[in-house]
DNA sequence: TAGAAATGTGATAGCGCTATCAAACTTGAT
DNA sequence: ATCAAGTTTGATAGCGCTATCACATTTCTA
């Protein structure tokens, strides 16, 4: 039996009282927390009587450092939370690494503008197993995260030169793409675009996409207005005489995103412009009120679940020191246009 | 100076290597970046170039367990972060945290059904200082969490009869029964309630501020349609031919939010009637799409931005054990009725 | 210039836990 | 009954860090 000595303690119950109160050694009760079925039922059944008595907390700190193990926790960094993307894919990958008994921490970097190494200080301090970032665009802070490599680190969005371990890539330019070409394909000549938000990188691929599509269908590119606000739904009401005056002949107007879309709709409505006879409108990301809306909005849906899903299946791997090259049949998160009445 | 010795560790630079490489002891490393000020400049310097050579970054869990400091992170559990009322509370609190170098760490506890305890696991081995409800409403979770009170717990929401260290109440039934009134005065008679998500309490507390006005200005009570569906856009659609079938004389509708409201406002369109000349509508939120809509909705707005501000204070102020009763103009928090084109 | 006071620095002893290994106790085959 | 092999248990030695105190050094006061 262990010495049984007087310590100055921070007054936490701790293992050490668990094992007085039960009559066993510190490492038995340890077993028998960590890995019950190497401890007879007889003292197991001590130890939990003792450790419910005492209303026993492990600190995990002090078992982190004994053990020098991972905590079961990784933490997503990501702009802006609120964004419908990362809701689908925030609440798909969260459902599966739950599952896997993992706990996920989410950072909305926006908090931390000029605050990074300090938000990152607190971040390691957890004992991360992984950092997730969703589409961060922030070069500069992503190469400070990766100067203290210390976790594998996985980027959902643009592929930074593959700066990150794992990449996995949204295509919004292929999205685009396919939602003009189907306006395109329904008849529409003077196409124009709504892009707000014109600072990220995701809304040039955007715009990128809907140029490419214009070219590749001999039409003229120049109808895009491209402005620095926030892509919401009174921007969209806001720009949309801009495009009206400046481009009369316009038959079809597509936004970048579906707030502007729907802004666009709202105003529409407010000037007795009808849709989509005068004028057929689209938006982008297939958000919970374009099938709702009147008219109902053409849009294109990215698979954000299914990338979630695929974020956690590739993260979960490359944690249980599998093949990191996981193989899956990437058709499955092509994006889907949605055609509507709006268009 | 202490002796160097050789350890088994594990290959992670430590204190001690920084030490040697500096030529000073382990202590003055561990001042040099915790209380610079109590070392001299010249040691200061020599260290800091060590700790860039070696690129040292420090052991939290050792640092926790050896100080038994707390880690500047608070967690915020929430069933819901996508609720916009979540948003607007989440992102006042956390700009306020972060000024004053707190992490927020956020729990869809969603996401944990059956896995609270787990959940909670790994939560408190983040040496939390304080952990944050908004609007959990599963009294047996908190009644598990306040078990292992080790933390100082701040409820925003229902009171749970003074469980929670810290209250911060919101009143949704005053909210309501404001905006009711408002209705009642425009003139309307025959008004109607939609509510969704029955099954919570904040929805029935809504139900009850619209009951209370009503039978307040001695109006009937029965129009209500109570449903036990998500309140989204497509449920208000959905739900109100049943509305009008049951009660075509309705001449107002008041939703329990204004996702509801506004698929009320597609399906008027629809139907051709006219708001609010043959129905007047209202939502509960005041989001964002309600003053772009069309037409524009009429609404009641949570003070949730300065329910944010106060809560941090509050928090604060606990966590610098400064007095608790912290005494704040609360007439900055009620609710504010938005009366607009709808009604 | 001596002595007191303030400041800077380092050796030591843990924080609460677990890896490790040796000791004690089972079990089963001879 | 005996020994080999398996199983269960506990004492020990750290994990990497910081609180503490003692000692060394500097600065200030009389």
């Amino acid at each position: 039996m262990q010495e049984i000595k007087k310590r100055k303690t921070t007054g936490q119950i701790t293992l050490f009282d668990v094992a007085r109160y039960a009559g066993v050694g510190t490492m038995t009760v340890s077993r028998a927390l960590r890995t019950p079925d190497r401890v007879s039922d007889k003292l197991r059944q001590k130890i939990q009587i003792a450790v419910d008595a005492l209303g026993y907390k492990p600190n995990v700190a002090a078992s982190l450092l004994a053990s020098a193990s991972a905590n079961r926790v990784i933490a997503v960094i990501t702009p802006k939370i609120y964004d419908h993307c990362a809701q689908l894919w925030l609440n798909s990958l969260q459902t599966h690494l739950a599952k896997e008994g993992y706990t996920t921490l989410l950072i909305e970097s926006y908090h931390y503008y000029k605050l990074e190494s300090q938000m990152l200080d607190a971040l390691y301090s957890h004992n991360l197993e992984a950092i997730l970032l969703f589409q961060v665009e922030d070069e500069s802070f992503i190469k400070q995260i990766l100067q203290s490599k210390i976790v594998p680190i996985l980027n959902i969005g643009k592929d930074y030169d593959g700066l990150t371990n794992m990449n996995v890539g949204i295509d919004d330019s292929l999205a685009m793409y396919m939602l003009t070409e189907h306006v395109i394909k329904k008849g529409y000549q003077h196409i124009g675009l709504l892009c707000a938000n014109q600072e990220y990188q995701i809304f040039q691929q955007r715009l990128h996409g809907w140029h490419k599509a214009m070219l590749a269908y001999h039409l003229p590119t120049h109808r895009v207005i491209n402005a620095a606000k926030p892509a919401n739904f009174s921007t969209g009401s806001e720009l949309l005489p801009d495009m009206l005056l400046n481009w009369p002949e316009l038959d079809a107007l597509i936004c970048t995103t579906d707030e502007l879309a729907c802004g666009v709709l709202y105003e529409c409505q407010r000037r007795h412009i009808r849709v989509p006879y005068q004028l057929a409108v689209t938006g982008f990301g297939d958000n919970e009120f374009s099938q709702v809306s009147f008219p109902a909005l053409t849009t294109v849906a990215l698979p954000y679940k299914e990338i979630g899903e695929y974020s956690a299946s590739l993260l979960l791997d490359n944690l249980k020191n599998k093949k990191v090259t996981h193989e899956t049949d990437l058709s499955a998160l092509a994006p889907v246009v949605r055609l509507r009445a709006s268009v």
